[in-house]
DNA sequence: TTTAATTTTTTACGCGCGTAAATTATATTT
DNA sequence: AAATATAATTTACGCGCGTAAAAAATTAAA
């Protein structure tokens, strides 16, 4: 490899014998120039390293390979691992994603969309931070540019939705906690960061109901996304305060159980479904970790694969049929029964 | 806010009635333009809802705002909560971060760095793969842009390093062990994908030579990033295979920790301190999710706050300097022991 | 009011690339 | 070999903005 360095496809065109329009064609796609001279600019690749600069590039494109994906929380790993599955998705449909987090503060989310906006996206994946969110703002984004909604619905906001089922999934859990033991009390916080939780507490108590059990929610106190933290702190409350009408504990989500576990541990209370256990525990998401807290966590998972996949075709259709679609789609996958040992 | 949309700085400069280079030099720096000035850009700002474009801000100027960090795999809690801090931290010194994770893939690490040079980066953070890492590539980019390394060291790449001095922290571990009970045996991946693996086993077996004690390590399998499930299959085999010469285990990380405390559970072993404990378990980094494991995982924690901060903060005066320091500094924070219940 | 100092505007060019239209060169067919 | 089809080149302009230099307007000082 040469040690000149090339600053610009001028340069390089220069260098390969070849006129810029033509290259800047062949980096467009190889195929579309005569066999002979992609050879020579292939030959020159190898000597000179050039890399055309992809801003640049998209500035004057009708059509970029651009693709945003916006999450509310990328420490939280139930984010994290879906943004890893839906970036790794597009980069295989051959788009280039631009992973941005927006540290659950609605004005970052506001500017993240703006940043979003300079690289000329020919998409946008966008997770939003719920209620917290700037409604106006991200509706005035997904006016401008084909947007896939995923994980936390706005009403009305962007082309699509793909989401958990959490009505289903939340059915799902009580059915089962209720068919193998007591009815479930709800754990939830009292303001909830995440989205979701609204739904997960309205199904709550609708099932409760129509199963004809007495709904009963525990509302922790706390701030932030430290939610096992926030977890630990309302177990050790609800339990030593007594606030718990049954045996079995229905967290709203696993970050939450994850706490709660603790602070059962720590009061010495044996959690799981055998005789001899004082508590049953279960939560909601299928947090990468919750495989690994004792007893192991029961849960209801997402359908990670599905949603990442649906999400990004989902958008990839939009983008290379150019139409924006007239109605909205909504789609919702069911949450699946994982059952471990603590409930 | 009026529904017409504005498309450039043109179109807002003829709408406030400000010539565009007035208009841009207050983008710059809204203190530089007269304060009358300032006021009918604010006026006109808060009508049309304009905003510059980031990357054609800076492409064509000497000095950006733009910093990139590249993380080798950002679905590990660890790294999503260093890159969460390094991220506030040059918005607070108001910079503009873009995170990339390189998914454990050392040729997207390639494209990644590619990528930033395309946004002109005034500065980046790089947490490289390590090993797998393709140091030419690297150089090669750190030669072109002021690079800060991160938690894992290249040796001569970039200006600067800062990261945890892992040699400390495995000693300051095993004597901990060693004075309340038997010492170590050292837990880790016969391959491991994550940096900071080489510089403990070697640590390790120091610092067991020092003390006058046989080095024993077990080597697991595995590949790739799932180093829970990793753990947890060592661990089984480990224990099952009676493979241990103490009743102590020293993980390299605490995801493998993790996966041997489940391990430990579900094969009744009782890990801990106390009296009936067949086990002690300790880990390395204080991963976020570590407090909340059961038992509660004894470990040493990275200073977190200081190299992110350090790590930012030495980014910033390289950039602010505007000169290529001459010699590598080289800092490294000292691990700190965290008691929990696990030894 | 005149003069000097400071801003602002005008003008003009650059960044690295896309892209369209017209022209020229090369490959394929008859 | 001539005619046709295909690909490459030249030319020229655009994207959204930075920035430097000169001219014009505003403000502050004398």
């Amino acid at each position: 490899m040469s040690a000149e360095k090339i600053k610009n496809m001028e340069e390089f065109a220069a260098l390969s014998g070849i006129s810029r329009p033509t290259v800047s064609k062949y980096f467009h796609d190889p195929e579309s120039v005569r066999p002979s001279t992609r050879e020579r600019i292939e030959k020159a690749l190898e000597q000179y390293d050039y890399r055309p600069n992809i801003f640049a590039m998209n500035q004057n494109r009708k059509l970029t390979k651009n693709v945003g994906i916006l999450v509310p929380y990328l420490a939280d790993p139930f984010f994290a691992e879906i943004a890893r599955r839906i970036e790794t998705s597009m980069i295989q449909a051959g788009y280039r994603p631009i992973l941005l987090s927006s540290h659950g503060d609605p004005r970052l989310e506001v500017e993240n969309l703006d940043l979003l906006r300079s690289i000329k996206p020919a998409g946008v994946l966008l997770a939003p931070l719920g209620r917290a969110s700037e409604r106006a703002a991200i509706e005035r984004f997904c006016k401008d540019i084909p947007t896939v909604n995923f994980d936390a619905n706005i009403e009305g906001v962007g082309e699509a939705f793909v989401g958990h089922n959490n009505t289903q999934a939340t059915e799902l859990m009580i059915e089962y906690l209720t068919r193998s033991g007591e009815p479930p009390v709800f754990f939830e916080m009292r303001s909830p960061p995440n989205p979701n939780a609204r739904k997960r507490h309205k199904a709550y108590v609708a099932t409760m109901e129509r199963l004809g059990h007495t709904p009963h929610i525990i509302q922790v106190e706390g701030e932030g996304w430290e939610l096992e933290e926030i977890g630990y702190r309302g177990g050790m409350t609800a339990i030593t305060g007594r606030q718990l009408s049954t045996n079995t504990i229905f967290c709203s989500n696993d970050r939450l159980a994850i706490g709660l576990l603790a602070a059962a541990y720590e009061l010495g209370l044996r959690v799981g479904l055998g005789g001899g256990c004082a508590l049953r525990v279960a939560g909601h998401d299928n947090h990468p970790f919750c495989r690994y807290t004792c007893p192991t966590l029961t849960t209801i998972s997402h359908n990670y694969g599905a949603i990442a996949a649906t999400s990004a075709q989902t958008l990839v259709e939009l983008i290379e049929s150019g139409e924006r679609s007239a109605e909205r789609r909504t789609q919702l996958f069911d949450g699946e029964l994982i059952m471990r040992a603590s409930a």
